[in-house]
DNA sequence: ATATATGCAAACGCTTTGCATAGAG
DNA sequence: CTCTATGCAAAGCGTTTGCATATAT
């Protein structure tokens, strides 16, 4: 019978009572000590793994080369701040149904893709002048 | 002066010669070594660095954590084959002006985006039966 | 003589794994 | 006793840098 893991379910909780998204490794590391609670970066590289093996977390690729996870949810994008790495989530889907047309320029069949958009934060907008 | 650069020369002919997108550092030097070239790892990603900042190459990112390098050249997307890593263009821009949506929803002053779609390349298709 | 491209080796940041331990059932 | 979550330490992997050397001008 498994243990209670206080690692585990804090990484959870705090993912999920969160509405942030994208979160590295380091940011859950900062707030659960935030929380004052200190975890090993490998226990939470494992919590962060097995949560997304269960479904309740995904892994998203935010192009900065780090591992990032949020809650598993319906498909979105992501605008990242360039000055301060905030991260925003876009609801709905961006891309129309190209999908033919790539099929016809490429040969690839396409099964989905990742959108990224770049840009300033309100907060980082506001200090640019 | 300038003192003549092998290496630097060899990847930029490579680049140049080859309609291949999003080079890794070790896909380059792979195919240096192919033409009877031996560069050293650190003389290629400084190669890569210079001719990016002359504006040569462009720096692309296709989420899987390497930094890699293709030709600098105008607007347009990518999809890379989930079997076997494959790359290939996808020319013009498939994201809607959806600028001042996301300025709406999320506040961000949009710079640009990055789109990435996933799928299986002509050969991998094929050979999923 | 001076400037720079290169190789070599090592540092680095982040991710991942091996191993021993501790603690719940 | 058994099973698993955790910490600790170390290995990996790719990128980046410091330093000494070689070489063209």
């Amino acid at each position: 019978m498994p243990r209670p893991s206080h690692v585990r379910d804090a990484v959870a909780s705090l993912l999920t009572e969160s509405d942030r998204h994208g979160w590295s490794l380091d940011e859950v590391d900062q707030a659960l000590r935030e929380r004052g609670i200190a975890a090993d970066p490998s226990s939470i590289f494992r919590a962060l793994e097995h949560l997304e093996g269960v479904g309740t977390l995904q892994r998203v690729e935010l192009a900065d080369g780090k591992a990032r996870y949020e809650l598993h949810q319906e498909h979105h994008e992501h605008i990242v701040c360039t000055r301060c790495g905030a991260i925003a989530p876009i609801r709905g889907c961006l891309v129309p149904e190209a999908h033919e047309a790539i099929v016809a320029s490429t040969g690839y069949l396409v099964g989905g893709h990742k959108l990224l958009f770049e840009g300033l934060c309100p907060a980082c907008s506001k200090e640019e002048d």
